[in-house]
DNA sequence: CTCAAATTATGCTATCAAACATAAAATTAA
DNA sequence: TTAATTTTATGTTTGATAGCATAATTTGAG
C-alpha cells in the first residue's frame, strides 16, 4: 500500500477515459480535458455512497471497485463489478437521481470526473455518442434482469457456480490462465452470490472438494470450467 | 371478447405515441407516421416471445401486458407490467439484441410497431430525444436493480406486500379507490413476487384474514394502505 | 347446458438455507 | 514480537418456503 498519494498522469488517464467514447471531436475533447480532476482511493475506501449526489461521470482508471446496496436485513447485495477502464455511476447521472448504490474500492484505485454539465452538454450535442451511452445501458438492464432470475430460482451452487463464472468473464485470468484475476473475501463473493458468508465458505470448499476449483486463501483456481459451467446452468 | 378484429382508429393511435416523445419535429412525425403498423391482440396472445428479433419500437396503445422470462425451473419470472400509452420491448431493440422476455396480453390490446430503421434514423440526429430515453432507461436500471434485492433478500410476506404496492402504482384504483385497477391469476401473482401460487394463495388469504385487504375473486381491494406498506418495508 | 380443464384453496411434509455457536487461521495494530 | 481483530472453517439447530396431495370452485369449450 503507498504511503503518501499516488502519483497519477492526469494525461494518460484523460487519454484512456477519452478513449471509451466514439469519435469525439476536437472541441468535445478539449470540454473534457478543462473539467476533470482526479482522485486516487486505497484499498477499502468509499468512492461513493448509496444516497450522494453524482457531481459528474465517473470513470474508473485503475483498481478494481464493488457496487452494493445495502440490503433489507443488513446483508449488503453487491450489484456490479466494475475493472478498469470504465464508468461507475453513470446510471444515477442519466436518470438525474443520487446514486443507488455505493462503490468501494477493492484495489488502490484511481478515479477521475468528467463534470456532469460540461459531460451532460456534450451529450445533448452529440446524438451518436448517446446513442452508443444508450446502447451500453440497455445492455445492462438485460444483465440486470437477468441476474433477478438467477439469484431468485437458482441454488446456492447454481449462485456461487454463477458467480465465479462472472467473476471469470469480467476481470479474466492470471498468466497461469486458471487463477482468477480478482481476490475477493468470502463475505464479497456471498453478497455477490446472495447468500451468508458461511454458506458461501461451505459451497466454495464443497466445490474444491469436488475437484471444480482449488482454493489458496482468496486466490481461486478454476480446475474444471465445464463442470462448474453445469453448475451454474443446472440451478 | 369481441368476435372479429377490433378496429382501430390508426390516427388517434399515432397521436398518442407521438405524445410520448418530446419536441418532434414535423417531419420526424411524418416519418414515424409513414413507418407505423398496428395490430390486436387478444387476451392471452403473445406479442412477442424471449428470443425473438425485434422489427421495431412497440408501442402499447391499449390493455396491459405482462413480461417475463422463462425461470431456471419452470416457473416464470415477471420482470415489467405495462400498460397504455407506452412502450415495450425497446430494451432489446436499444442494446441490438434478441427480446430478453415474452409480451403477452393480459387484457384486449392495441399495438403499434414503428419500423427500426426509421426510428433509430430519427435517433440519430437528434440528441435530445435519444437522451430523453436513456434518462427512462437508466431510470428503469435503477428499478431493476432494487428489485433484485428485495425479491432476493424480504419474506414472502414482503415481497407480495411489495407487489401490491407495485401494482397500485402501475395501475391505481377503481373509481372506489380502494380496488386494484388490474385483475391477475394468483399465478400472475406469485410470478410477480418469486414465490409458488401455492405460498401467493396462501399469504394473500393471511393478508385478507388481518383486514390488510379484501378479496373477490381477482378483485383485491386494499383495505389498509399503512399497513401494507409496513410489511412491504419490514421484509 | 354439460363436461373438461384451469384456477383457487388448504393441509401436510420435506428440504434448503439461515442462524447460531465455536474454533482455527490469518491479518493488522501496538 | 504479542495481542486484538478479522476472516475462514465447520458442526448443529431452526425455520421459511417449496413440493405434494386433495378438493372445491370457476372458467371455458363444444
Amino acid at each position: 500500500m503507498s504511503r503518501h498519494s499516488y502519483h497519477i498522469d492526469i494525461e494518460s488517464v484523460f487519454e484512456g477515459v477519452c478513449g471509451l467514447f466514439p469519435n469525439l471531436k476536437p472541441e468535445e475533447r478539449e470540454i473534457i480535458r478543462n473539467n476533470i480532476t482526479c482522485q486516487f482511493y486505497r484499498k477499502g475506501e468509499i468512492i461513493y455512497k448509496e444516497g450522494d449526489v453524482p457531481q459528474g461521470l465517473v470513470c474508473l482508471s485503475k483498481g478494481k471497485v464493488k457496487l452494493y446496496k445495502e440490503g433489507v436485513g443488513g446483508r449488503d447485495q453487491i450489484v456490479r463489478m466494475a475493472k478498469p477502464i470504465g464508468f461507475i455511476g453513470y446510471r444515477a447521472l442519466f436518470a438525474d437521481e443520487n446514486y443507488s448504490a455505493t462503490a468501494e474500492a477493492l484495489e488502490d484505485a484511481v478515479v477521475c470526473i468528467i463534470e456532469k454539465e460540461a459531460f451532460m452538454g456534450i451529450l445533448r450535442n452529440n446524438a451518436e455518442l448517446t446513442l452508443h451511452i444508450l446502447k451500453s445501458v440497455a445492455t445492462e438492464l438485460g444483465f440486470s434482469t437477468n441476474r433477478t432470475v438467477t439469484l431468485t430460482q437458482k441454488h446456492i451452487r447454481g449462485r456461487l457456480a454463477e458467480s465465479l463464472i462472472f467473476l471469470r468473464d469480467t476481470y479474466g485470468f492470471e498468466d497461469d490462465g486458471k487463477t482468477l484475476k480478482v481476490y475477493l473475501s468470502r463475505e464479497d463473493l456471498a453478497n455477490l452470490s446472495n447468500m451468508t458468508t458461511s454458506n458461501a465458505i461451505r459451497t466454495l470448499s464443497g466445490f474444491a472438494d469436488e475437484g471444480v476449483i482449488e482454493l489458496d486463501g482468496r486466490r481461486i483456481k478454476i480446475l474444471d470450467q465445464y463442470r462448474l459451467e453445469r453448475i451454474s446452468d443446472l440451478g
